[in-house]
DNA sequence: CTTGACATCCAAAACGTTTTGGATTATAAT
DNA sequence: ATTATAATCCAAAACGTTTTGGATGTCAAG
């Protein structure tokens, strides 16, 4: 049996009141007590009942993240980063994590519904946002708060970060039309994705820019998986004119666009270029070295969950709104047409 | 303001006794009364406060699982695949999932200790159990309930389910003795992880009873990380008399051997045999496909957590302990020693 | 010796449920 | 008309904290 707070009382000959103030650091206790009282806590173990602090209090000290999986099993570094930042930072601040993986859809919903209205948690972060975001609807429209990694185009005002999906595809383009490539593809995101708007914006301009013409039948979306970006590699490479170089939505996607290529005995990097978005842990040690665009997906991660802390406390907030620069980060996978 | 139990009984002129009941459906409210309730209380929105439940009944509704993670940034597929297999399942049984991540170590404890001493969750899942599990060891000393992916060392009875790992080598070593190999190298896991002990037990038993001697210097641990295995890779590349097959720890660690021995312009499956294990979704599709010893891994992990909620419910087990064979997925990393 | 001003402590209420142990009314059996 | 029985309802307690609003005692100032 857990020791309780009136067991503490009972033990020292005081009231749970003062007990409790003793904890808490109240003013009102004497020196002496304080000190009994902490010793006694120690002694005997004391750890207090959480549930009872929440249902006492408003707050609940716990944040919620609801993983938006699709199929059964998931298997995206992106994700991982993205918790391990998250539990990272929650931990650091003493909050709990609650965590739930859906699919997207209306089952969604009604999870976001439990988190909201069975007041399990005092925020909820969100990612992978879409441009029509039912979710964020949802939470705005309940005045639940919450931060994200990323935009949407309805109308809706929330504190967030995002990466320049626009400015890092000018950066891809830039860097693939030097190499001398204009029969570029595109494996793009899913289009429900709010950052494939943005990316598409971006790749529609710089290719203007170039006097480059977009190809419809370059042009595919996949669903970020390394199946996906295999399946998509594979088509667009058996077309009868090919494209010399590939960018893929994420690293996972470009990663099976190389081993599509290489399956066809391509040399990637020479025979032909790939390139991704994300720069996750295993692109740096692929082969070849996949040239991709690093979003600071780890950095993102702890900084949406301290800004939502700070809004649960009160705290002013530096930036409610930041666009982050992404970076090209130049390996082997891409190379001049030959 | 959302809306409480006494809300709906003041509306409906019941006591909040009743519209609980009614709720609940206990048989000493009439169908008449029931009815009304439940239409009141969709109509009027209510959501139990689970804080509430929680703090009157003993029962959380929640399991929490503590992510071992390695360095800040991890990016571990095995990770992803628990997880989603956790998530959904818990989610499906109507449980709620709190997750922390933390390093192995002294604070890692004090994770366990916060879990279990500040009753956030019925239940805990352990996964990448060690041979020395000191969390094992805590929770089974103060008796809370706990399901684990794999075993120990230490004498300690609690349910579990793993991967038979002895079993696993001896079909990896099988594979790559019948095609030739004798000089085979083996990129062990972490050496205080339990299944390296495991495995490395049907290590030597297959390469005894095939009279394969063991070369000390081609027997390296690693990290499970990709980077791991590019480095490993590379060094016993580098060997003067070098393997002329690499079994390792994970696939992850796998696909970097892979990427080292093509950076030094060997084809993987002619000059050089790979094989990994997991079968993690990024193994089929990486060049050449991985060959690899499967484990269910997110089979295993819908069902520790099916077990830990029967055992929550006082529900019986069918087995309490269960060994699962692996199996040989034949791909084209491995090869005929030419 | 009284009066404030402090310092120190605590009883009771509150958070929102569920459970306990009746109370009340209607119905059936004597 | 009683009395048992069943059907339906509910007040109060309980879960373990924190907060509210004093109560008590001590000490210095008048």
């Amino acid at each position: 049996m857990p020791i309780r707070l009136k067991d503490l009382a009972a033990e020292l000959n005081l009231s749970v009141t003062t007990v409790s103030r003793a904890l808490a650091d109240y003013d009102d206790v004497s020196p002496r007590t304080r000190q009994r009282v902490r010793q006694a806590a120690e002694a005997m173990g004391y750890v207090p009942d959480i549930t009872a602090q929440r249902l006492q209090g408003q707050r609940k000290n716990a944040l919620g993240f609801i993983i938006p999986t699709f199929g059964p099993r998931f298997s995206d570094p992106f994700f991982s980063e993205i918790l391990a930042g998250i539990g990272n930072e929650t931990g650091r601040q003493g909050y709990d994590l609650l965590i739930s993986t859906v699919a997207p859809g209306p089952q969604e919903l009604e999870v976001y519904h439990r988190y909201v209205f069975g007041r399990r948690v005092d925020g909820l972060l969100a990612v992978r946002t879409r441009r029509q975001d039912q979710r964020l609807a949802f939470l705005i429209e309940n005045n639940f708060p919450v931060v994200a990694f990323g935009r949407t185009e309805l109308p809706l005002s929330f504190p967030w970060i995002d990466v320049d999906g626009a400015h890092g595809l000018h950066l891809v383009v830039d860097h693939l039309v030097q190499l001398g490539h204009r029969r570029i593809a595109y494996a793009r995101p899913p289009e429900e994705l709010m950052f494939d708007a943005e990316r598409w914006r971006g790749f529609e301009d710089a290719l203007a820019h170039y006097g480059v013409p977009i190809v419809a039948d370059l042009i595919r979306h996949g669903d970020l998986t390394q199946a996906s970006g295999f399946r998509l590699g594979g088509d667009l490479l058996d077309l009868a004119e090919p494209p010399t170089a590939v960018i893929s939505g994420n690293d996972l996607m470009a990663l099976g666009v190389m081993a599509a290529a290489q399956g066809r005995g391509m040399e990637v990097g020479r025979d032909l270029s790939v390139i991704g978005f994300d720069d996750v842990t295993s692109s740096e040690h692929a082969h070849p070295p996949l040239t991709t665009v690093r979003q600071p997906i780890y950095h993102i991660a702890t900084t949406i969950t301290d800004m939502l802390i700070k809004i649960l406390k009160d705290e002013p907030l530096q930036e409610r709104q930041r666009l982050v620069a992404p970076e090209l980060v130049l390996r082997e996978s891409t190379g001049p047409l030959l």
